[in-house]
DNA sequence: CCGACTTTACCGTCCGAACAGACGGGTATT
DNA sequence: AATACCCGTCTGTTCGGACGGTAAAGTCGG
């Protein structure tokens, strides 16, 4: 419960063990993506694995032990990505925020495969979803500083962000390839033309 | 927390039928609100609706069933409750779009049980979404045809309303009161003002 | 021969569902 | 009006099976 990784030290030498637990982790997103959410059992994880019921408690002792990692490696992979796109934008402002926008571009495995874990993780224990809480949040403190962007404009990008991430996962009437476009070009020049926000933000006063 | 004991034993038979259907579809989305979705079960929900798991199966003949009525009431509700608002919007454009992000400016209680029941189906079996994605479709048509709003700006909408309530829903870093009508505020006013939105679809071509 | 890794075998619990009636208000028959 | 019957509603119980988790033994490289 408490403690997430679990996993056993190894000397770099044993790639065995790595190798096992990121094919049980896999395994775990295949089989949410193809079977849904209840379909998650210990059996079947193990069985697309390769490896026997025991072999998976091994690495992850318990259910919510494989949640919890699953939810470490898809939101460090995520913030990662994050991070290179930020680091590829050059604009005056906004970087994190445009990033934010572009990542959700078009649909990615990475996306939907965060989206997956985190509707896992809802569905078996609320709880679970702290850590993943606590980055967003990181994300959010990260957009309000984000280079002198105006933070209302911030919050907008996240939230479409979200958005279109929280309706590409349900698929709740998605928007075909040019309307997603069209939309997140909406924003981000929102975004880069500051006049524009300053605007429409004063005239709501 | 059960409720206190002093229900009366005999209510008229005709009223009850109803009632106990309706109590029992309170009680399923008071259990998932509670104890999550993975506790949801028929002897639970039975229990907090006050009748036996039988008296529960003649209503709803599996959990699917229950899950679709579920899903239909509140989806329901929530349908209504969007065109009222819309009716209620003196706007020369855009009124149901404008509805759409009315509807999110504070959680209300609609809302969360609307989310808590599609994440409840969604884990349960996609399949089950599909009468869910059918609303959305039309909702999205609706906004398309929105008494003359920008096609772009309409999504926009949609996808901010969305994405709020998705936050909600998971509680990822979800915004103060005052973000929240700030963000609101500005989409809005996009919408309203034709001009400014032209000039930022224009300046992306 | 140690320790990381994996397997086989097994257990207790809980869950969804089925089922056989009980209760009691309508309704038709007499 | 009394009787008999039906049927919608609801009860209590039972059951097969799946699920999460444990225990202990086996394998193999270093």
């Amino acid at each position: 419960m408490e403690e997430a990784g679990g996993r056993p030290r190894n000397p770099p030498v044993q790639e065995r063990a790595v190798l096992t637990r990121d094919r049980i982790l896999q395994a775990a997103t295949e089989v949410i993506k193809q079977d849904g959410v209840s379909s998650l059992t210990l059996d079947k994880v193990a069985a697309r694995a390769g490896v026997s019921k025991g072999g998976f408690l091994y690495h992850f002792g318990s259910k919510d032990a494989l949640i919890i990692g699953l939810l470490n490696e898809v939101m460090g992979v995520l913030d990662e990505e994050l991070n290179v796109l930020a680091d590829g934008i050059e604009a005056s402002q906004g970087a994190f925020a445009l990033a934010y926008l572009d990542y959700v571009r078009e649909p990615t495995q990475a996306a939907t495969d965060t989206a997956v874990s985190i509707l896992a993780a809802a569905a078996v224990d609320d709880d679970l979803l702290d850590s993943t809480r606590a980055t967003f949040e990181r994300w959010q403190d990260r957009l309000r500083q984000d280079d002198g962007l105006d933070e209302v404009e911030a919050l907008l990008a996240r939230i479409v962000g979200d958005g279109l991430w929280l309706i590409d996962l349900f698929g709740l009437a998605p928007p075909t390839a040019e309307e997603r476009r069209k939309v997140l070009d909406l924003v981000s020049n929102l975004i880069t033309d500051q006049g524009a926000a300053r605007n429409l933000i004063g005239s709501a006063e």
